[in-house]
DNA sequence: GGCCTGGCATAACAGCGTTATCTAAAACAT
DNA sequence: ATGTTTTAGATAACGCTGTTATGCCAGGCC
């Protein structure tokens, strides 16, 4: 006896409305009313598809990391691998750059509608980290980091790179010192912070940043989420 | 003709009671009513004293960053400028570790009741880098450090510690790679990455970690700010 | 001592997330 | 095809939020 279904169209809009609110209006905008007025029903659509707002958010969040993910695996490797990891950091600021919002809700920056993350949101989120750790592998059988531990050179590059990104979101860094002067000093620096010589750093990074528009911007947004009629 | 003068204490009391709060059981419970209750006072007070909740916000956000510069002033420079700067990336992580909400919000982490950094707050938190950016020129003129851009250093070292402590408080760094072991790593990553070998690198980093606690961890967390009675 | 200004209490307003209630539509059984 | 069952989703209310209009009255000046 099975009873009536959710109009899955529904939940596909509530979660493209939502997200659009978020990039292009901020977290104030997320609002249900607002929501459910755009999506012309009523507010009880977002308590039966997910249990109310912070449902969500977390399936917003969830997006944001498929996103993350999908500029990651666009990464292709080559025989330079720290080229390859310094393309990963670029990629991360490149994504949230593209969607800052969302970069603020996913790692703990915004608290929404008190939204929190759980453990298993932070899970996921450190998950995406394990291509970056392979890639840390590489580096280290090359030769070309000092450190053994992979995993730790990538929470040491995801570490600084994410603080670089919030300060640069919040608008903390202007010149002389903008973000990119930063970013381009900070990248360099990290690769000689874990071993590399200065004159290999230096290559690595010009040559990751000449791959960054082809691999990695010129990427598709959005992997065409699985839902059918994704338009409203 | 000077009308009536509004109460000094009431304008304390309403900060030192809403700081509590925020430290106590964080952003959420930062409601004007909540305040005006705890001060036995009405929510208008908010408005004639700080002209609403961001005002107020902003108050505890100043109040934020002379901590932090507290923190700072209490690093005494000595011959070894690498472990003074380290010393200055220790005391910014007990800052934030020990005012984890207000760090959230001056930071631009927590976006609180619509409140949002203004252009001015933002200078004032990065004039609190001057300190660090003069300690970064005594590294440069000792010869530890190859680059010869100590505002560029102190945005590198800032942004990565930044991110490291944004992310312990996210509770995103867990075991093996929690935020003690990446921290340290971090901290002789970063004087390596700008130039100091590993070796006095290390040596510094270790150095500093001793004075942590007798110059940082054990000053007043609160330098007594100049209003009188500032008890209940 | 009276005046006048502005701090603060009261109460209302518009918004929020959430929930109780109810109708009606969808899916299965017959 | 009809009946039964179950829940999606509309409506409206509840308690909360920041904010504001109103009014009282305590205080500093003439």
């Amino acid at each position: 006896m099975s009873p009536r279904r959710s109009n899955p169209q529904t939940r596909s809009a509530l979660v493209d409305i939502a997200a659009g609110l978020l990039a292009g209006e901020g977290p104030q905008a997320l609002s249900a009313r607002r929501i459910a007025a755009e999506a012309g029903s009523s507010t009880m659509a977002v308590y039966t598809n997910f249990g109310g707002m912070s449902g969500l958010v977390r399936e917003m969040v969830y997006e944001g990391f498929a996103r993350l993910e999908g500029y990651f695996s666009h990464v292709a490797p080559t025989a330079d691998p720290v080229a390859d990891i310094v393309l990963f950091g670029r990629a991360y600021r490149h994504n949230a750059v593209t969607n800052p919002h969302l970069y603020a809700v996913m790692f703990g920056g915004a608290s929404l509608a008190g939204f929190s993350l759980t453990a298993e949101d932070r899970q996921y989120g450190r998950y995406t980290l394990s291509t970056v750790v392979e890639c840390a592998t590489r580096c280290i059988a090359a030769g070309r980091f000092r450190t053994g531990d992979a995993e730790l050179v990538a929470h040491q590059l995801w570490t600084a790179i994410h603080g670089l990104v919030t300060l640069e979101l919040g608008e903390y860094l202007i010149d002389p010192c903008n973000a990119d002067v930063v970013f381009e000093a900070q990248l360099t620096g990290l690769m000689v912070g874990v071993g590399d010589t200065v004159e290999a750093a230096t290559r690595s990074v010009a040559e990751s940043r000449r791959r960054l528009k082809t691999e990695v911007e010129d990427m598709l947004p959005d992997p065409v989420t699985d839902g059918p009629a994704r338009g409203v």
